[in-house]
RNA sequence: GGCCCGGUAGUUCAGCUGGUUAGAACGCUAGCCUGUCACGCUAGAGGUCGACGGUUCGAGCCCGUUCCGGGUCGCCA
């Protein structure tokens, strides 16, 4: 049997000394420093040791090879005279008797230095990502998913959850994202579906009578991606559990989560059980989003009626909102960038004043509050304004108010001193979701997020709703979202496991128990046959290890990520496929204007 | 699909108001260097300035079209 090493890269110290070691790995650098001696580095998965080449056949030997080829070196542990305190076997080094290759590179320019890699243009790091992940610290984030994962899956086992996996292969759902079509041999002209999640196949294991149900779940969505969103596929910690409703799903989570991500982190601190709970409203008046980050202290005020007739023309007619900021430092030149980053986030202008340092009010649109004095101690005293004060505005539609407003807190809570508690983990839950919408292209009641989720006050509250009692815009669902640092994690529900509910639901967006039974037929067929009632959440796996890691992108924290445009660069996929292949599958293929 | 930013050496970038032979750092090649550790020193090679078209005496720079990458909005029940 070959044995291709005693020891790994990151292991050896000085109490290894004299000791007969051979070594594998990557031949990361030579140093040559004169007088035949050359300082080869060797790297391996868990870290880096120092090769002391001495001899003039061995030196020529190394001098011939490009680097990040693979050997095997074989010699004896030797302490260092000179120590490098900033490496853990920094204290001793290797004289090599032999040198193995093992694996030559066969190109003495590399695409970029893997040391650097993550300075290097991203395309070419996915192109050679198996470069890419040699780089110790991009090679740590896919290390830490693993063990996050692992962790949160002994978590649910012990909180008594059975990992169970579903259908990759599965029909296509009619509602919610685009689907990744398969075609069907077996029957042409027919589709299977890539789940988007395992919604209805966690809800028929519940109904099937399995209690407490997870999963590490891949889900695909044809989707555009975004930074902080993979393109076509993603991974979920879903879970689901019977007799049980929203504190039973808040307890598990708020047991689960708050240890993983205070071990895991790049801050080691995660807010503790009961995670705070803010409604839907609350949020969206407060915060100006539905994923509030409350780490920062700054928040939302409504001053439409303060404002309205100040003279400025776009606080006519409009709500406005204001963001105040106190003891802000920001120079003008800073005001004006953060306003073109709010404007690109909100696509809405923001504007903005501030209190000088004897109080009065200045810059910006200072002179239409300036024009009225007693307006401007009013605005003065509802704002609770001091010297120092930065004021940042938004005006339109009460949605286009609050998002700007809201785009303001997360981009001042960051830029400003003194308003954000960085370095920490704030989960919340946002609760009390409305069951529906006026949708915005038809103008009609809609669900609000999915059909799934019961609305809260049961079939008593739909039939209130159905008499005109009371407005259906006004029911809410037993939704929420658990939102950590301003990410969304995760949506969930109480569903929705009563067939006649269901129908009910259904009945006020127009629709009806044909509807149900035609969009959902597994699922309306077995709650037919007796239900638990059931509750569950998904928590995205990359996002929650994203939060971890704390990367902008969450393509550092994907093994083998797509870029943009849904595209594997390093595979070549999507890519075209065999005439054959098409054939048995009765698929003709279209030429293609390559207009469009 | 809309909007914004970018594309210059193997890599990361600089390049003024349009003006001689397009620069730097890292990497690479060669030589030197007896303890380096992002080793150091000297020299050298390396460019279709994303592509196409236009304006101009003259374009890396200006204009148009297009391709590619990223961000953002739409979208993501």
């Amino acid at each position: 049997m070959t044995k291709y090493r005693t020891h790994t890269c990151g292991e050896l110290r000085l109490s290894d000394a004299g000791k007969t070691v051979t070594l594998s790995g990557w031949m990361e650098n030579l140093r040559e420093v004169g007088g035949g001696i050359g300082f080869l580095v060797l790297r391996d998965f868990y870290g880096t040791t120092q090769v002391v080449v001495e001899t003039e056949s061995l030196l020529q030997q190394v001098q011939a090879l490009n680097k990040e080829t693979t050997i095997q070196v074989t010699g004896t542990v030797r302490e260092r005279t000179s120590k490098n305190p900033k490496m853990p076997t920094g204290e001793i080094e290797i004289v090599p008797e032999e040198i193995k290759v093992l694996g030559r590179c066969r190109y003495n320019e590399l695409p970029f230095e893997v040391n650097f890699s993550r300075d290097a243009d991203e395309a070419q790091r996915l192109r050679y990502r198996y470069l890419d992940l040699r780089n110790p610290q991009v090679k740590g984030n896919i290390v830490m998913r693993s063990q996050v994962v692992s962790a949160l899956r002994r978590a649910m086992e012990e909180q008594g959850f059975l990992e169970i996996t579903t259908p990759i292969l599965t029909a296509s759902s009619p509602e919610g994202a685009r689907d990744y079509l398969v075609p069907s041999r077996k029957h042409p002209g027919k589709f299977y579906a890539l789940p988007q999640a395992p919604q209805q196949f966690k809800q028929l294991l519940m109904a099937s009578g399995f209690d407490k149900y997870f999963q590490i779940a891949p889900c695909f969505r044809d989707e555009d991606a975004r930074g902080d969103r993979s393109p076509g596929e993603f991974y979920q910690l879903d879970m689901e559990m019977a007799f049980a409703g929203q504190e039973d799903v808040f307890a598990v989570m708020e047991q689960v989560l708050p240890p993983v991500f205070a071990k895991y982190g790049a801050y080691d601190i995660a807010s503790s059980a009961p995670f705070r709970r803010i409604p839907y409203l609350q949020a969206m008046e407060e915060f100006g989003t539905d994923k509030p980050d409350l780490r920062i202290d700054l928040r939302v005020t409504d001053v439409t009626e303060l404002l309205q007739g100040c003279g400025f023309g776009p606080f006519e007619n409009n709500t406005v909102k204001a963001v105040p900021v106190s003891g802000c430092t920001l120079t003008r030149k800073q005001i004006d960038k953060l306003c073109e980053e709010i404007e690109v986030q909100a696509g809405q202008k923001p504007y903005w004043f501030k209190l000088d340092e004897t109080g009065e009010i200045a810059g910006g649109i200072a002179k239409f509050i300036n024009a009225d004095p007693a307006l401007a101690a009013n605005v003065r005293e509802i704002l609770n304004l001091a010297p120092g004060a930065l004021v940042m505005l938004s005006a339109g539609s009460k949605n286009e108010a609050r998002k700007t407003a809201g785009v303001a807190v997360k981009l001042l809570g960051a830029a400003c001193e003194g308003h954000m508690d960085q370095k920490r983990y704030e989960f919340c839950w946002i609760v009390d979701f409305p069951m529906y919408e006026i949708g915005e292209e038809s103008g009609k009641l809609e669900f609000c997020h999915n059909p799934f989720s019961m609305p809260s006050g049961g079939v008593e509250a739909l039939e209130k709703a159905e008499r005109g009692e009371i407005d259906p815009l006004e029911l809410l669902a037993e939704q929420y979202d658990l939102v950590c640092n301003g990410i969304e994690l995760s949506s969930g529900a109480v569903r929705n496991h009563d067939p006649e509910i269901m129908v009910k639901a259904f009945e006020l967006v127009g629709l009806g128990e044909e509807d149900v039974k035609q969009k959902f037929p597994a699922m309306y067929n077995a709650f037919c046959y007796g239900a638990p009632p059931h509750a569950g959440i998904a928590p995205g796996v990359d996002r929650m290890v994203m939060l971890l890691s704390g990367e902008a992108s969450i393509r550092e924290v994907i093994a083998f990520p797509m870029n943009k445009s849904a595209q594997d660069v390093m595979m070549d996929a999507p890519s075209t496929v065999e005439q054959a292949q098409l054939d048995e599958l009765k698929i003709c293929t279209v030429e293609h204007s390559g207009q469009d």
